[in-house]
DNA sequence: GTTTTTCCGTACGCTACCGTACGGAAAGTG
DNA sequence: CACTTTCCGTACGGTAGCGTACGGAAAAAC
């Protein structure tokens, strides 16, 4: 008879699943008992890892920092030669719904439990600092003067989250165009006064 | 010696105690037990005016639902003679953070809640739909043609609520101003073709 | 192979919460 | 005043989850 093997955990792995869980349920889903389940195993496992269920809140938030912090920094990185603008194009599409369901998800998530965690507001709120920054670094090589290039940083970060909150099918059915427009608007060069809908006018 | 009065409640009173238990505490915080106890009474009363959890959880819904669409219709309803753009950036105000805390608090639970309940989206697209519909009302009102009325208005929402998610004092100091460009720029005029941060050129 | 360390399963007490049963007070009705 | 209806307090059983204690299996060290 094949003897199941007993599963070996590390703190990373329970970490990965409360992470999934997170998603999920939000911040109180993440119970002991039931991500032991998940995970095959008995909360035994757990509290050889975690001091207690806070503990491992606390390296959820850890993780969760360290991760996003690295991915801002690299996709926000410019070749030389590089359009500023052009990956800025990249940025929003990152935080699209539909490319990067389970990453919105967790970061919705992440907002809520910051809403009544003072602690994880702090993580949070370091995180969207890298990511203003970041970005606003973006609009700066694309020629923005620094007001404009943070006003249009948080223009970008507030819609992509807020829009990450509404489903909209029942109000326009070509939602796609609709998102590509409002990210051009976002990400149009200073040079370019056009009104979208209307021609172009000749590139100087 | 002073009898204390005993408290009368209805349906009502439970139910707008559930939303500000939901505004602080999102709707796994609505437990029926807490509740009886913010309001001085014990939960036989709960149960005389519910049949259940869920029965004060559908109220709870359908209260929301029915206040924010009176007061959408309400706040983007334009006297004869009113400017339509003007209406925008007063809509955008009602749902300020510092305007109105409480009851974007309760938005924010409403949409953690309907992430997880599909009735609970169904209501939250229904009142989502009345508001990108009055919106894009205005735009036309003002001047901008269909496509670009329906685009506006979800970048509106989307923004508004964004924004109420992300803390960004550590970002930049000013943030009164960046939120009243974003506000100039989500509503302005199809005729002003200025990006902002610049001259305003002559009105024809 | 023995010993030690690492890791997990099991059992337990504790608390919080849901829903029910039932009694009784308060308020209305005749 | 009787009588009924409305409304709430109390007590109870049941479930789920947190954290602890302890034993034992598996792996590692020797």
């Amino acid at each position: 008879m094949q003897k199941p093997p007993r599963h070996q955990l590390d703190r990373s792995a329970w970490i990965q699943g409360a992470l999934d869980t997170l998603a999920d349920e939000g911040v109180t889903g993440v119970r002991v008992e039931v991500l032991a389940r998940r995970l095959h195993v008995t909360k035994g496992s757990f509290y050889w890892h975690f001091k207690d269920r806070q503990d491992l809140l606390s390296g959820v938030l850890e993780t969760w920092k360290d991760g996003r912090i690295r991915d801002i920094v690299k996709q926000t990185q410019l070749e030389p030669g590089g359009d500023p603008l052009a990956q800025i194009f990249r940025v929003v599409d990152v935080y699209s719904t539909s490319r990067n369901h389970k990453g919105m998800l967790i970061e919705l998530a992440m907002r809520e439990w910051a809403r009544r965690d003072p602690a994880t507001a702090l993580i949070v709120e370091e995180v969207d600092v890298w990511r203003l920054r970041c970005a606003r670094t973006l609009f700066l090589a694309g020629g923005l003067p620094m007001h404009e290039a943070s006003t249009r940083s948080m223009l970008l970060y507030a819609y992509v989250f807020g829009v990450s909150m509404m489903n909209c099918e029942k109000f326009d059915g070509d939602i796609a165009r609709m998102k590509d427009d409002i990210r051009a608007l976002i990400a149009r060069s200073p040079s370019d006064r056009t009104v979208p809908g209307e021609a172009l006018p000749p590139s100087p």
